[in-house]
DNA sequence: CAACAATGTTTACGTTGTCAACATTACAAT
DNA sequence: ATTGTAATGTTGACAACGTAAACATTGTTG
């Protein structure tokens, strides 16, 4: 007998938004394989079709919740094509706000057990991971070398400089997002002064 | 018959230590009742006798590093009594290099779905847990009096400053921890250059 | 059309959190 | 000292979970 919905036909793709939006809702500790192939109106083991396991999964929504993060952040450079200072703000300003805005991405991408899921067919995932790594570092490299900085109390080692912008926003993304940091006002407006004080750069 | 065994006695305090013990070894993900339990030597619902579930336990541990989290951060304050820029900065260090070597920590302190496990009786958490950001403002507070800054494009707003020098430590911490800055040389030693930069305070 | 790969289901097992019922011990009141 | 009760431990049960094995259905390819 033909039941029409036997093959689900892409259920792989359909797995990783389900999950994606589980992972939202719920928060990651209460994701489960279960959950989410009922969220897809399918058998409980059916999803090991697709997925060798449940770190398999959440790998593949990491890679997808990885692949907005750093359009994001590739938006906010296009914005200022030709001034370097503008992009480093402008992408730390949208690394900050991204996170804010989604919280459980912030736990997705950088919980800190994530290599031990890896293996050879899903390390792909770590050349995406260091992108907003590669990226800020790529464009300080710029601004290091247009803006060469005679002022002697300032930076200079490029490892430094990466790692305290870096730093810098992560940080203040965290702490907004985990809610340790309380205030009452805009934390975004705050970050804001932040980031285009003289301080900064 | 008398089993000398039976009652444990301070089982409560063997069940923290331990608990934090697996925590370090195995990882958040792979902590369980059971295995603590059977840690202590102990059967799997003789925990329930000092905990109502396991989030509670799991508080009461993350209650215990924050304590030992708090006192090093005091402990460095402590060493510059009348230095306050040192104070910040070495403060700052202190900071990153905690987590650095004990990464696991980290995560336990600041997983961002620590508050959703806190009731009435284990809310103490809280207080301890902003003590990092007292500690950070009251110090911040002292430096702005003493240091009146005529710098045209420093951050004046107290809020922004707080939030500047606590999220660049903790960027720099989580970055480093969960390896995700890439660098080959000393981590802890690239911190202390951008702390004491003149660009940072 | 026949064989096979891809994909889904059912069943089963071990691990986990947690509850209920019971056993043992400590201790306070008589 | 005895006794009642609270504190603390154990055993057994259950449901939810990850996942492996065996089986069913469908799409595809020769």
């Amino acid at each position: 007998m033909v039941n029409e919905s036997y093959h689900h036909e892409n259920l792989k793709s359909e797995l990783i938004k389900n999950g994606l939006k589980l992972l939202d809702e719920e928060g990651y500790e209460n994701f489960s394989m279960r959950k989410v192939a009922k969220a897809c109106g399918v058998s409980h083991t059916a999803p090991y079709r697709h997925f060798r396991n449940k770190d398999d999964l959440i790998i593949a929504i990491t890679l997808k919740a990885e692949h907005k993060f750093n359009s994001s952040l590739q938006e906010a450079i296009n914005r200022y094509p030709n001034d370097i200072k503008s992009q480093i703000k402008e992408m730390g300003y949208t690394y900050v706000k991204f996170f804010v805005e989604n919280p459980e991405y912030l736990r997705l991408l950088f919980r800190s057990d994530l290599k031990k899921h890896l293996n050879n067919e899903n390390c792909e995932i770590l050349k995406d991971k260091v992108q907003p790594f590669g990226t800020f570092y790529n464009t300080i490299v710029r601004y290091q070398s247009e803006n060469q900085s005679n002022d002697a109390g300032s930076i200079t080692d490029l490892n430094a400089l990466v790692l305290a912008c870096w730093g810098l926003v992560h940080g203040i993304a965290v702490l907004i997002s985990t809610k340790d940091f309380v205030y009452e006002g805009d934390y975004l407006e705050l970050t804001r002064k932040i980031l285009w004080s003289e301080t900064f750069l």
